[in-house]
DNA sequence: ATGAAAGCGCTAACAG
DNA sequence: CTGTTAGCGCTTTCAT
C-alpha cells in the first residue's frame, strides 16, 4: 500500500511535478488539455496529496487546535460539534485536547498544538485568571480565538453569550407569569458565567423593583450545591427559584420534590444553558439556550478573518443573544397568572427570542 | 516569533545539526558534554522541534483519528475523554472526526484523516453494514481499532462491552429482588447493542426460566420510543421494564410516572450504559455501566500493538465486561422482597460486579 | 561519537 | 502557461 506521490503523478501524465501541484491545489493558471491528463492520470493512480509535505512547505497544516476544559461538561459536546463541522466547511481538522479542568495541562496542551504547527486555536479556557498566561503566549504565535469563557480583557476575541440577555428574558418571563418572589442559586468563582450571571441578575431585578428581596446563595455549579441551596431558600417562602446554571437547577428540582414542594405550582425553576438534561427533568426545566451553533460559525469566522489578514488589528469581544426556553417548571401557577400585568417591563414580546431577532443583538465589532 | 530551527540551535552549540537532532530525540548516544551543551543552547534559544518536518522525514506525524458517529451522543463524551488521555499519555494528539451519523461523511472523514496522515485510527463505526466498506479500506493503510461497535467480522480489532454479560446481571438483580414478570423494550436496528442486547436478553430469561412472559418491544433507541413502548407494554401487568439503553429508560420513566405507576414499588425499571442523565433521573436509574476508562486504555493499548509491530496478525475481539449500577428505580419493592430466593439463579453473589472480577471477563486473544 | 549529505513530498520562486 | 531549481525542518544513512 505504498502511497503515490506527486512524481509519480508527473511522469505517468509527462509533464512535470510543478504543473501537477498547480492543477491539484489550483494555485495557477493552467492549460485545459495539460490539467485533463494530469486529472486523468492521478485519479487512475489514485493519488492523494500528503498533507504533511504540503504543510510543511507552505507552512500551513490546514489544522486547528480545539482546547477545552473537559468534554464530559454536558454543555460542550454540542459545541464541539458545530465548530467540528464549522472548520471542516472550511477544510480543516480539529485537534482536540482535553485539559481534564486544569490549567497546567491546559498549558501544557496548548504547547503541543503549537508544536504540531496547528494554523489556529479556539479555546475555551479553564480558568478566567489562570489560564491568562498561557492563552496570552499562545496568541503570540498562531490566530487564537476564546469560545464562551473570557480570559481577561484584551487578550484575544472572544465569543461568548450574552449572559443579561439571557438572565433578563428570564426574569421578564417569570415577572410576566406573576412570580414575585424571586431567589438566585448561582457559584461564587470567577468565571465569566458565574460573574456575569450574577450580576445580570442583580441588575435585572432592581430594575424590575424587585431588588432585595429573597437571598442569593452563592456555592459552585454543581447539583449537589443546587440541592443545598433548596433548604437555604426555602425559609423565604419564594415563588420562583432562577438557577445559573442548568445542573444547579436540576439539583433544585430534585431537592424541591423530595420535600413535597410543587414545582411549578408552588415554585418556578429555572436554568441556563440548556443542556440535553434539562429538557429530560421532571418537570421539565425552562431555561435559557446557549445559541450554540451561532457561537462556533462566529469564532470559526473570526479565526478565518485573523488566518486571512495578519492577524492583528483590535481584538473582538462577540455576545450572541441567547434565546429563552419555556418548559414545565416554570408554567404560570393558576392563582397568579391573573396578575400578569403588574409589572413594567412585564411583557416578553418586546423581547423576542427568535433565532433571527436575538442574533441581531450580537455586537459585531467592540473593542475592548 | 519566528521559531527557532535546529540549525540555530546546531550553530549556537558549536556542533552539527545531526548531532543536536541526536541529543533532542535521544536516538543515538552522545557523549556527555556535547548533550549538556546542546541542551543549554537549546533551552536559551527556546527551542521546540517542528513537529511537522519530523513527521514528514520520519513518516509518523504522533497522530490518531477518532471517528466517531456524533459527539452529542450522551455517551461518547466520557470515552472521547478516556481516549484522548490515553493517547496523549503516549505523546500522540487526537484529531477529531465527527460523522454526523452519515456513513457517507464517516467515509469522507477517514479518507481526510489518512490524507493528513495520522499513524492510525480509532473508530465508533456509524452503522454495522455501511460502515463496513470505508472501514475495511482504510484498515489497509492504518492500524486500525473500533471501539465500541462493531462492523461486521474480521475487519479490524474490536473493542466493546459484553452486552451479554451486562444483561445477565440486569436480569440476576431483577429476579433476586422478587422481579419476576419482566418485559424488554429494545431497538429493531442492526447495530450490535440492539442485537446483543436483544439476544442476550431472550437468552438469559430462559436460562432463568422466565422466557415468554412478557412482550419484547423493538423500536429505535429513542426517548419517544421508551416513551410509547410504555403503553404496548402496560397491558401485560410487568413488574418490570427491561431497556435496552438509557435513553429508553428515561422515556419510560417519564410515562410510568404520567400514568401515575409507581417506580419501583409496582415496576422496576432499568437502562443501559449509565449516561450522565441515568443518576439525574427521578427515581434515579439502575443502569449497566460501560467500562469506559478500560474500553478506552485496551483500544488505544491496541493500537500502541499495531504500531509497534507490524500492523499484522489475527483481528482481535476484546469483550470487556461491565458493572451493575442499582439505584432506585429497581429498589426491591416491599411486597415481593420475600419471594427473593425462589429463582435457581437468583443471587447476583456469585456474579459480583466489581470492577476487578467484571475485568477478568477479558477474553483477549479471540481470533474472529 | 560526530559530521556531511541526502532526501521525506510538496510548493514557491524564477526562468523561459 | 510550463519546467527547473530550491528548500520547508528534520531524521537518517554513510562516512569518518
Amino acid at each position: 500500500m505504498t502511497d503515490v506521490t506527486l512524481r509519480e503523478v508527473a511522469r505517468a501524465s509527462g509533464c512535470s511535478v510543478a504543473t501537477v501541484s498547480r492543477v491539484l491545489a489550483g494555485t495557477r493558471p493552467v492549460g485545459a488539455e495539460t490539467a485533463r491528463k494530469v486529472r486523468e492520470a492521478a485519479e487512475k493512480l489514485g493519488y492523494r496529496p500528503n498533507q504533511v509535505a504540503r504543510a510543511l512547505r507552505s507552512r500551513s497544516t490546514g489544522t486547528v487546535g480545539l482546547v477545552l476544559p473537559q468534554i464530559t461538561n454536558p454543555f460542550f459536546p454540542s459545541l464541539v460539534r458545530e465548530v467540528e463541522h464549522a472548520l471542516h466547511a472550511e477544510g480543516r481538522a480539529v485537534l482536540l485536547a482535553d485539559c481534564d479542568d486544569d490549567p497546567e495541562v491546559e498549558a501544557a496542551r496548548i504547547a503541543d498544538l503549537l508544536d504540531r504547527q496547528v494554523d489556529a486555536l479556539l479555546i475555551i479556557a479553564v480558568d478566567e485568571r489562570q489560564s491568562r498566561d498561557a492563552v496570552g503566549k499562545a496568541a503570540a504565535h498562531v490566530p487564537l480565538v476564546l469560545l464562551d469563557r473570557g480570559c481577561g480583557p484584551g487578550i484575544a476575541d472572544l465569543v461568548t453569550t450574552d449572559n443579561a440577555t439571557g438572565m433578563a428574558l428570564v426574569l421578564d418571563h417569570l415577572v410576566s407569569t406573576g412570580r414575585r418572589r424571586i431567589c438566585f442559586v448561582g457559584a461564587a468563582g470567577t468565571g465569566s458565567a458565574a460573574v456575569e450571571r450574577l450580576a445580570a441578575y442583580e441588575a435585572e431585578t432592581k430594575a424590575l423593583g424587585l431588588h432585595g428581596f429573597g437571598p442569593v446563595e452563592l456555592g459552585d455549579f454543581s447539583l449537589e450545591w443546587g440541592r443545598a441551596a433548596v433548604d437555604r431558600i426555602l425559609p423565604f417562602r419564594p415563588d420562583a427559584v432562577v438557577c445559573a446554571n442548568d445542573l444547579l437547577a436540576i439539583g433544585a428540582l430534585q431537592r424541591l420534590r423530595q420535600l413535597g414542594v410543587d414545582v411549578p405550582g408552588d415554585i418556578a425553576v429555572t436554568g441556563f444553558d440548556d443542556i440535553p438534561m434539562a429538557d429530560l427533568a421532571d418537570p421539565a426545566l425552562t431555561t435559557v439556550r446557549q445559541p450554540v451553533r451561532a457561537l462556533a460559525a462566529e469564532a470559526v469566522h473570526l479565526l478565518g478573518h485573523r488566518l486571512a489578514g495578519q492577524n492583528d488589528g483590535p481584538r473582538r469581544l462577540v455576545r450572541l443573544a441567547p434565546e429563552l426556553v419555556v418548559r414545565a417548571s416554570s408554567a404560570s401557577s393558576a392563582s397568579s397568572a391573573p396578575r400578569a400585568s403588574s409589572a413594567p417591563r412585564a411583557s416578553s414580546a418586546p423581547r423576542a427570542s427568535s433565532a433571527e431577532d436575538t442574533r441581531s443583538t450580537r455586537t459585531p465589532e467592540v473593542e475592548q
